[in-house]
DNA sequence: TTTTGAGTTGTTCGA
DNA sequence: GTCGAACAACTCAAA
């Protein structure tokens, strides 16, 4: 009987698992997670991500449990530790979901070429996107670079398969030495910050599923409209999820589907669609990691290259710990530290208002995300990032500067998100939610704006001008 | 090869 | 208070 490793990585789930499932098909499979966090070259895991990590880690172990399987836990460079684990186990092969981003793929690729010199068996397997990169191009041959016709080509290729199920194990009854996920110190102590997000989250494979079916039930029927308004909580918050592969892309479009055979008005189908698109984007993001693969920290518009960035440790500061003066944008930057996650629509109000208010440089919000966000991806990150500061693909136009106070009006026009993560704007009149500099009565230790809008504004605009 | 239409998420100004 | 136009001009994708 075969026996296969699974290397796993962002795939921690059993059901719609290629990798696994194939292998437990054809016999014995031993899964392995490798904790890197040396030989990767950056993009080293943040702190939030290796929380999350930890919990995903315990609820999988525990899944395999169930079938009598353990998870081995190893730490350090996965190419000696497959080697090692090859010998203890005596296995014939090993299989993998692939990794997309590129310092992933040129470890794989010298990983399999070395273990199919030595006669292992190799297969990687497509796990994480609806779409490989490579195979989505336009008649031109070349990839997209614009989201929407991206986007009704892949529509118009063949019906995704069937997710599979829970593989069916074969007994087995291998003891390899594994260490523990304790041993890996992903949580934080001293202090220990992580309180909010074991409040909001349950990472692993069963969460997400929870939290899709939750979805469904709950939110999608607004979700067109909802989905703008923070306080509403109408997006899904399934990215952490999806990031982690506890659930696949795959399970999330045939749950959609069914969703939309049962509750079939044009007005539901709408909110799919628009939910769909956003699921459309994370594919559109890879696609970009994977043509530009220094995507992560080249502006994608080269003109960019030349735009003056200002250093002000300060001020980037202040927009770190939400003490920028603009409530909106101070709730966000709270609610990414307090949860792990920041709400979408205030991703763009925060992103805008340091890159274009501040004119600090995308890459550090780019890595302040990167450390706080549970649901940190390089591909969707940088993406955002970019199309943010109007140098990513499909970006907004430059002179598209959202003003904190307009967006704070439209849409949280009651000021219910900024109340709950600013304290100090509890109470303070309707009139003055997103503009408190404007109350007559004193705020008590809530800062004035660190910068003027208009004049940030043209500043701005003076800036994008210079590079045009 | 040339042409044509279109492009996630806005703001400001002035009537 | 509401509404439409201006904001610039470019690149992409497909016919």
């Amino acid at each position: 009987m075969q026996k296969t490793i699974i290397w796993l990585r962002n795939d921690l789930r059993l059901k719609d698992n290629p990798a696994l499932y194939e292998a437990a098909e054809h016999g014995i499979v031993i899964p392995v997670y490798i904790f890197d966090n040396k030989t990767q070259n950056d993009w080293k895991l943040g702190g939030a991500s290796k929380w999350w990590l930890h919990h995903s880690l315990v609820s999988l172990a525990k899944d395999f449990k169930k079938f009598g399987i353990n998870l081995i836990i190893r730490s350090g460079n996965p190419k000696e530790i497959l080697g090692k684990l090859l010998i203890e186990s005596v296995a014939d092969a090993i299989f993998w979901n692939r990794c997309y981003e590129p310092d992933s793929i040129k470890r794989d690729t010298d990983i399999k070429k070395s273990l199919e010199e030595s006669g292992i068996k190799v297969k990687s397997f497509n796990a994480s996107l609806l779409f490989e990169p490579w195979e989505i191009k336009n008649q031109q041959g070349n990839n997209y670079k614009v989201f929407t016709p991206f986007w009704k080509h892949c529509l118009s290729l063949p019906q995704q398969s069937e997710p599979l199920s829970e593989p069916k194990f074969k007994p087995t009854d291998i003891a390899l030495k594994s260490d523990n996920i304790e041993s890996l110190q992903l949580l934080p102590k001293n202090p220990d910050w992580s309180g909010g997000l074991a409040e909001k989250w349950q990472p692993g494979e069963a969460g997400a599923i929870l939290l899709l079916n939750h979805f469904l039930d709950n939110s999608i029927n607004n979700y067109s409209n909802g989905r703008d308004i923070p306080a509403l909580g109408s997006t899904s918050t399934l990215s952490p999820h999806l990031h982690f592969g506890e659930i696949s892309p795959r399970q999330i479009w045939h749950a959609v589907n069914f969703h939309a055979e049962i509750n079939s008005s044009p007005k539901e189908r709408h909110n799919l669609q628009k939910f769909m698109a956003e699921i459309g984007w994370r594919e559109f993001s890879y696609n970009l990691l994977y043509y530009y693969p220094d995507f992560a920290t080249q502006p994608f518009n080269k003109k960019f290259a030349y735009f003056p960035w200002l250093e002000d440790a300060e001020n980037l500061r202040l927009w770190q710990q939400g003490k920028t003066g603009y409530p909106i944008v101070d709730a966000g930057m709270r609610q990414l530290w307090h949860t792990g996650y920041m709400h979408n629509r205030v991703r763009m109000i925060v992103a805008s208002f340091l890159t274009k208010h501040l004119m600090i440089h995308w890459h550090e919000g780019a890595k302040w995300f990167w450390d706080t966000l549970v649901d940190a991806d390089l591909a969707s990150n940088s993406a955002g990032w970019q199309w943010v500061a109007g140098c990513g693909a499909d970006a907004a136009p430059y002179f598209r500067i959202f003003n904190p106070v307009l967006q704070g009006k439209k849409f949280d026009p009651d000021g219910e998100y900024v109340r709950k993560w600013v304290p100090e704007l509890a109470n303070i009149d309707r009139k003055y939610i997103h503009s408190p500099w404007e109350s007559p009565k004193i705020i008590r230790n809530y800062p004035s704006p660190i910068v003027d809008h208009a004049y940030a504004r043209d500043r701005a605009m003076q800036a994008y001008n210079a590079i045009k």
